[in-house]
DNA sequence: CACAACGGTAACAAATCCGTAACACACGCC
DNA sequence: GGCGTGTGTTACGGATTTGTTACCGTTGTG
């Protein structure tokens, strides 16, 4: 099920949103403020992000430049009591995908969540084939020529890490950021323990890697054919 | 540069459209009919269409329909003089992205338009290209003639430096500051010898560089053609 | 031409980085 | 509790990389 996260300190606009995401078959995370809104969006990766401008604390417009900082991209709706067109433009160039005007229809916000969503949904793949391997993520299943090959829940995030950006140089930093947690303690050493053994699961010569190259001093990178 | 095909049967609104996206640096498709519109999309595959719902012929909503119903996914701005709530919604149902009302901002369109390709440049890293050899930087990679060769951490960060800075004479102080950073105890020589060995892998002669030339008393500069 | 300054480069020692085995701990299960 | 599995850290060793030095050819200058 996909996750929507609304951050919106008017309650009854809470209220009503959430109710109205909801029913609409969404799972629904909530936040007041905009320091608890970042930490679940940082934490929580929802797939789509409604996000009201005034908000106590940090606003609307530094929530979504601190998540793009974080290299997070899933759309983001602004939603905002004032209609000027330069505050529309501020926020869509701070990496907003929409921008409403209250007040407005809860069914138009609905369409255009559905639709960011179906857009979505289309480019990621569920399934990757790589040489005689089948990766089902869906399925959480890893086969070798029909033969299943068990992976550990943190091998298997790994190479759906690696898969999912095959062919991009990737640093441990972000390794560990999107596989272990931006709040994890794990150190860097930790990524090369499981790169080693993800290698000793999927690699014919684990010491001349086809798939997962190392990059000296950047971090790794995995590459089919 | 970035296709834009702009489908709009009223002359002076699809003047105006184009010239603006034109001014925006866009590379810009005009089609004053439905026919023409759905033939241009699905012959040029432009990056983001605008598309007006009121045209002679076939209408915007069936022209949304025929083009996703051909797998093309690029973004999909719908321009009406309506602004009704069903309208809009009818139109995202069928595949658009975002929607307008008539009369709108140009400059939020633009905005909007932005980013909408903004989130799809995300996905497509930054590459150099000089004679026969392509580097990428996103897959930390130099090939010539599609065979990799190999750069050390400081080959690779040096060769990244010069290709950035192109055309322009870098003082061995520049480049110690760029390359090994402004707190390296790195000597002079340093420099020199890190050339010698970018120059002994790029440079068909490397006794008479056509890329890395030296600057006497200065530094180096980096020249493709 | 002699000289000095400069850059090209081979050689080497030191530093760094990574693969991996070993270990410690936490957790769930019987 | 005892056992097996999964995870994070550490330490060792080998391979690679890096900074420096020395030597030498080239260039510019008087």
């Amino acid at each position: 099920m996909e996750t929507v996260l609304i951050i919106e300190d008017d309650s009854t606009m809470l209220r009503g949103l959430k109710d109205n995401f909801a029913y609409a078959g969404y799972n629904v995370l909530t936040a007041a403020d905009g320091e608890a809104g970042l930490n679940y969006a940082l934490d929580a990766k929802p797939d789509l992000i409604i996000l009201d401008i005034m908000l106590p604390e940090i606003n609307g417009y530094e929530i979504c430049r601190l998540i793009r900082k974080e290299k997070l991209d899933m759309p983001i709706i602004m939603l905002t009591a004032k209609g000027e067109e330069s505050d529309i433009i501020l926020g869509l160039n701070l990496g907003a995908d929409d921008y409403m005007t209250k007040p407005f229809s809860i069914k138009e916000l609905l369409a255009r969540a559905a639709a960011f969503l179906r857009r979505r949904r289309q480019d990621q793949q569920d399934t990757y084939e790589f040489a005689d391997f089948v990766f089902d993520i869906g399925a959480r299943r890893l086969t070798r020529k029909k033969r299943e090959i068990k992976l550990s829940p943190k091998e298997y995030k790994l190479l759906e890490f690696f898969v999912k950006r095959q062919g991009k140089a990737l640093t441990r930093d972000e390794i560990l950021n999107d596989v272990w947690g931006y709040n994890s303690f794990a150190g860097h050493r930790s990524v090369d323990r499981f790169v080693t053994t993800l290698r000793s699961k999927i690699e014919p010569d684990p010491h001349n890697p086809t798939f997962i190259h190392t990059l000296r001093e950047i971090g790794y990178k995995f590459e089919p054919l």
